[in-house]
RNA sequence: GGGUGAUUAGCUCAACGGUAGAGCAGUUGACUCUUAAUCAAUUGGUUCCGAGUUCGAAUCUCGGAUUACCCA
């Protein structure tokens, strides 16, 4: 069974599926694995018929803990230590930092299809949702401590509280500490030597903890969200997820202070992009918006969702990695045509769509296209029509293109120069040393036939190739014969279309190469 | 130093106590134009290693290895 539909399957009554992100700077890919695992997770109960909600917090009154090394440093790092939501935005069209970086990542929501309730912990704050939670923790906060103490064997002082105030004086949240409360007000410090990274200002005083005026720790914060939300299953990255780890201890806080189970959780594992290739060196980076430039939103969420959430993925954006994704997403699309009725199978290729159902068509082979695209003077677009079957229709082509678009931008910013064709114009590539002689009894004929042949186009050079490659007198085949020809001209044992690929080059230059070749091997 | 997950065919992954599968790659064959693309057939696995539980283990338990991550 899929793994979203076992997860599914296995739920009981109304669920509330949540997940949650710190809007500190810009989104890497892996950050979408979560997201997208929630979706589908959303889905797969709706798709079982179960009643779901999907909610996506944002935790924006979290503290600014480093300055991005893409901002000016000199304008933040002022703000360290403050809610995210009162930091200035670092760019237009939002009120603030958090809105900033948020509405960047809900972009890619809304080009994946994900569709959440959308909340922002600010609200919960100032409105004084959470009040009821903070008093309770604060009043509990001996069985925070134990808890902490327990699972994650954090030693608290005995007159610590699980609460953050905004320093009234310097409006930092992440410097102060809480050590008295009497039920309305709580005794803060800003301590001086909060962390390395930042310095209190040393005021303290008694305010109301609650309608905003400060925060939860992380971890306890988690628990009070489950609570006001409603969450029923919430999975953690890795990180979180390990022993004694921040969910293991929000864990423990929601058992001990609120008696109750917490949300079914499960870990997930990242996607690690592979190789040096990407960022630094070509000015291209694995950040979510440039994915998702690269891949158009059903190829993105097949692959994050294709895989066990457990099982690390591996994405390159190399030929190999990206053809087989594009394979693996045409086998279901094509088994999909044939029999438009879902089953266990195609529920992955269901749940990859941004939108609620599949709409089928004849997928248009993307190595293939790849290979089109680097073939020059070519019209791909004729070329699309001319390879087609005859039923292929409008919406096709319209799939067809859009790869084009993918295929070219994929040739332009990722591909390395050895997954490029390059045609040796001015020298003779090494492998022609390894030309066999059946391969040079061939060329010697195909020297022959090139120059009588009347035409010197594409189609005429093709034809000419298999009728050489079929003469009685030589032992060969045609893939070994047509292998000598990119030998001679490409470097490779495989290339594109041999005959198109000669008509750009002279007569003579052709002829030339191939008693070149010939020679070489002599 | 302590912990958690992962490890299955060359590659990417399924199977989750009941005969280890798929796609791709590879190999072989076919094809005078689909030649990085087609069709057909086919090779390939002590399921990381070692013990244990079981009638039966890729699957459960305990060691060890490798690897990723978390904590110190």
């Amino acid at each position: 069974m899929f793994w979203a539909d076992k997860i599914a399957a296995e739920a009981q009554g109304a669920q509330i599926v949540n997940d949650s992100k710190t809007p500190s700077g810009r989104v890497h890919v892996g950050s979408l694995r979560g997201v997208v695992i929630h979706d589908v997770i959303y889905r797969a109960l709706k798709q079982a018929g179960k009643p779901v909600k999907f909610m996506y917090g944002v935790d924006d009154y979290d503290a600014l803990d480093t300055v991005p090394h893409y901002l000016d440093q000199a304008k933040f790092s002022p703000y360290l230590g403050e809610p995210l939501c009162n930091v200035p935005s670092p760019g237009e069209g939002a009120t603030d930092y958090a809105k900033f970086f948020m509405n960047e990542f809900l972009e890619v929501f809304d080009y994946l299809g994900v569709k959440p309730e959308i909340y922002y912990l600010r609200d919960l704050y100032r409105t004084g949702q959470l009040n009821g939670h903070i008093d309770r923790f604060l009043q509990n906060a001996h069985s925070v401590r134990e808890a902490y103490l327990q699972v994650s064997k954090a030693q608290r002082a005995d007159n610590w509280y699980p609460f953050q105030v905004i320093c009234e004086k310097c409006r930092k949240i992440a410097t102060t500490t809480v050590t008295e409360y009497n039920g309305k007000e709580v005794f803060y410090t800003c301590q001086p030597n909060a962390a390395d990274w930042v310095k209190g200002c040393g005021h303290s005083g008694w305010i109301s903890p609650f309608d905003g005026n400060g925060k939860l720790p992380w971890k306890v914060e988690w628990v009070a969200k489950w609570e006001v939300v409603g969450v029923t299953i919430e999975m953690a990255g890795k990180d979180h997820s390990q022993k004694g780890g921040s969910r293991d201890v929000a864990n423990a806080i929601c058992r001990k202070v609120l008696d109750k189970q917490p949300p079914m959780h499960s870990a997930y594992e990242f996607i690690l992009i592979n190789g040096t290739k990407m960022s630094s060196s070509k000015g291209v980076g694995a950040s979510a918006k440039e994915v998702a430039e690269l891949l158009p939103p059903e190829l993105l969420r097949f692959l994050m969702l294709r895989t066990q959430p457990r099982t690390t993925i591996n994405f390159s954006p190399n030929y190999e990695t990206i053809t087989r994704l594009y394979r693996d997403y045409d086998t279901l699309i094509s088994k999909y045509r044939e029999q438009p009725e879902l089953n266990e199978e195609l529920l992955p290729l269901l749940y990859a769509q941004p939108d609620e159902a599949i709409k089928p068509f004849q997928p248009f082979d993307f190595s293939t296209l790849i290979s089109l695209l680097q073939l020059p003077h070519l019209d791909i677009y004729n070329e699309i029509a001319s390879r087609s079957p005859a039923d292929f229709n409008e919406f096709d082509r319209q799939m067809a293109e859009l790869r084009v678009k993918v295929a070219q931008k994929w040739l332009d910013d990722y591909a390395d120069p050895e997954e490029k064709l390059t045609l040796y114009v001015d020298s003779v590539p090494d492998t022609v040393n390894q030309l066999t002689p059946p391969q040079i009894q061939y060329l010697e004929k195909l020297i022959g036939a090139l120059d009588t042949v009347t035409a010197w186009d594409g189609e005429t050079l093709q034809t000419t190739l298999f009728a050489v490659s079929k003469d009685e007198s030589l032992e060969i085949t045609q893939p070994i014969a047509f292998q000598a020809i990119y030998r001679c001209f490409m470097g490779k044992d495989k290339g594109p279309k041999a005959g198109a690929l000669l008509s750009y080059l002279d007569r003579s230059m052709v002829i030339q190469r191939l008693q070149d070749a010939i020679a070489a091997y002599s």
